[in-house]
RNA sequence: CGCGGGGUGGAGCAGUCUGGAAGCUCGUCGGGCUCAUAACCCGAAGGUCGUAGGUUCAAAUCCUGCCCCCGCAACCA
């Protein structure tokens, strides 16, 4: 085969604080698709994935475990690529970061850039409080003293690493000017310039001394590495990039990625900070970052405190692989979030699957035996009818590849189900069961069932790359191989006279929504709406727990009951109330963002729950002084705490 | 006035740049067919294209005001 060059391209890699969800999972099904299609192009790919392994939330994990970071984060590796496998991904390289060559390269590139004097050695801005241990604002201060306290703060002590992400700023924005290709889609551009490139970039930190499961400075063992720079760069290390000038062979052929494909929220770190990381190491930059967007279920965004979460293996074994890689492929669309449900599951692998593909290659089948004997030949008779049905074969791939090259993955599957579709009703334009009753229109019968058989083959050809395992079951019911895909323009490879299976399994079975359903939740009881409520009140929620306090820490806090006599909503925020509270005499003012689930009017006159002593603030320009304390739910819906029973304001809370 | 995207038949979307008879998938209803997984094929109903104005022979499409949703940012004391 003419190879047309290598193609780079991975995807994030995935967090290890737990297993992954449906919704990770599409990442890795849509690179999937986009890996074997281009390898099916006739590239040269190189398809990497792997798993982010360090920081702070998964050192915490572990420990609540009471196992080992290391041990954890194995076991998460583990089941990431337990499920990558079973989705069939086919990459070619599993990163860790815990790998030792990663972490190598890692602290040499921290290194270098320190030397080039990119990396610096800071502080955080701040004033600490030493019995405290915490950081502060001028803002924050009471006084000028610690604000938790009372007493006296010293400026900022914790030192860190700092990447001087302004240095690069201009060549940056000249690129992405220049390169138009390089965010996707391109609606992200103008975000990422609006809100960070040209109002001037921060730099950033790029190391901690706060927690120690991350890769040590080398030349500074306190400090570890934090999370960016450890990261990213995985997609140069695990090719053999080597900071100190020996990089591998692998290296220098595949770099520059020809595609990061990530979720729309890390945009910003893969085409600011990793384009100036590589500048930085004068490296070329990728020449592709797709956001893709995300996969909802039901109204919102999945996560495990939702309690919404959907799992692929659960999702395979309700409905196998292929159903599931198509579906995610075909329910996303390009930039707008796609919705994930079981009804929505249900209804396309019926209409699609079942009805349309499986139908139809199951009906061809039967005809080729009932008719034929399972020989399948072209007699060449014939009819205008053809025509429309060969043409529709012959141009997919050319159709399928426009799509693909703009990465529009579902619409590019769709192109494929137009001529399974066209194969439909081109079997009832010709109505082969009447050509079937005479003899003289057997050959013409013939050429009909070879037609059928030649643009289902064309199809299956097609289909390789979103459905593998599905192509070749089409292709072995009907003994033959794909088609070359060079010659996919042209019709007739299939072989006249050669014989199908005599009994086509069923690709797809039709399946029955209710039944689903039912099994769902007999199999899941969480995984409907009204159940999750339900084990919400039963269960209730935890919440990371927090350092042991004292007594006179808690003493420290001063709550009183206040009454809300006046309130309005903050111009400058969607979010803010500001309220005139009175407590006891006094009355203060206290900005609190609610607006989202109290209105103005039906504030005034509350006895709320107020933390009275807490340093004043300004917020979105409004002074605050002091905060009134709700309960807020898994979705972060929020409720004022009222006083059970009537209470004059500004009666303590103790 | 922080930046940006969007509001099109019951659902999900395309069409808007480059004005000129409103389209696709699913659902609903009617018809056809019987090779097939009650499937397949054809047809129909259903939309004042968020709203109020403006430009034009002609506006979903261009301009202006307003209402509502959603990202990002900020912020949620």
């Amino acid at each position: 085969m003419d190879k047309k060059g290598k193609f780079y391209m991975t995807t994030a890699i995935a967090y290890t604080s737990g297993k992954p969800h449906i919704g990770n999972t599409y990442e890795i099904v849509l690179a999937d698709a986009i890996a074997r299609f281009k390898r099916q192009e006739g590239y040269e790919v190189y398809f990497q994935t792997g798993t982010d392994e360090h920081g702070q939330k998964i050192q915490e994990k572990a420990q609540a475990e009471g196992i080992t970071p290391k041990e954890h984060v194995d076991k998460i590796a583990g089941e990431v690529r337990r499920i990558w496998d079973l989705m069939n991904s086919s990459y070619d390289g599993f990163v860790r970061t815990t790998d030792t060559d990663h972490e190598k390269q890692v602290q040499k590139i921290f290194h270098k850039l320190y030397e080039k004097g990119d990396i610096y050695k800071g502080s955080y801005e701040g004033l600490y409080c030493t019995p405290c241990e915490s950081f502060w604002t001028e803002s924050q201060l009471a006084d000028g003293k610690c604000p938790d306290c009372g007493r006296e703060v010293i400026p900022a002590k914790e030192e860190a690493y700092f990447f001087k992400m302004s240095k690069y700023a201009d060549r940056l924005i000249e690129h992405i000017n220049t390169h138009p290709e390089f965010i996707q889609p391109v609606s992200r551009k103008n975000e990422m310039m609006n809100n960070f490139l040209l109002p001037g970039l921060q730099d950033l930190c790029v190391s901690r001394t706060s927690f120690s499961w991350g890769i040590p400075v080398d030349f500074d063992p306190k400090h570890v590495v934090y999370v960016w720079l450890d990261a990213l760069t995985n997609y140069i290390t695990k090719i053999g990039y080597d900071a100190d000038g020996g990089s591998s062979e692998m290296f220098q052929k595949n770099w520059p990625a020809d595609l990061h494909l990530i979720g729309k929220d890390i945009i910003r770190f893969h085409t600011i900070y990793w384009p100036i990381f590589l500048m930085a190491l004068d490296l070329p930059l990728p020449r592709q970052v797709f956001g893709h967007p995300w996969l909802l279920q039901g109204n919102g965004k999945m996560s495990k405190s939702k309690g919404n979460v959907l799992y692929a293996d659960e999702l395979v074994e309700f409905f196998g692989v292929d159903a599931v890689r198509y579906f995610v492929l075909h329910e996303m669309p390009f930039d707008n979030d796609g919705i994930i449900t079981w009804e929505l599951m249900v209804e396309r692998m019926n209409s699609d699957l079942a009805n349309t593909l499986g139908n139809l290659v199951n009906r061809t089948i039967s005809m080729s035996n009932k008719y034929f004997g399972g020989i399948v030949k072209n007699s060449g008779i014939t009819e205008d009818v053809d025509e429309e049905l060969k043409q529709t074969a012959i141009s997919a791939v050319g159709k399928v590849e426009a799509k693909m090259k703009e990465l529009r993955v579902a619409d590019a599957i769709t192109e494929v189900f137009y001529l399974f579709k066209r194969c439909n009703k081109y079997i009832d334009e010709t109505t082969p069961w009447i050509l079937a009753k005479e003899e003289a229109t057997l050959p013409r019968l013939e050429t009909v069932l070879y037609n059928l058989v030649e643009s289902i083959t064309i199809g299956a050809t097609l289909l390789k790359s979103f459905m593998p395992e599905t192509s070749e079951k089409i292709f072995s019911q009907l003994h033959t191989k794909e088609v070359p895909y060079e010659a996919l323009n042209t019709f007739g490879h299939y072989e006249s006279g050669n014989k199908v299976t005599e009994k086509p399994e069923i690709l797809f079975a039709r399946l029955d929504l209710e039944e689903v359903l039912k099994k769902v939740e007999e199999r899941y009881p969480s995984a409907t709406e009204e159940q999750t409520a339900q084990n919400e009140e039963e269960a209730g929620i935890d919440i990371e727990a927090k350092a042991e306090i004292t007594f006179d820490d808690f003493m420290k806090m001063q709550f009183q009951v206040g009454e809300i006599i006046e309130c309005k909503a903050v111009e400058k925020s969607k979010k803010l109330l500001c309220s005139q509270v009175k407590i006891g005499s006094q009355v203060k003012q206290i900005v609190s963002g609610i607006r989202k689930y109290y209105s103005p009017e039906e504030m005034v006159g509350k006895k709320v729950m107020v933390l009275v002593n807490l340093k004043s603030a300004k917020l979105a320009g409004v002074l605050s002084e002091g905060m009134l304390l709700c309960a807020e739910n898994e979705e972060g819906n929020l409720a004022l705490l009222i006083p059970e029973k009537d209470m004059p304001s500004g009666a303590e809370i103790c």
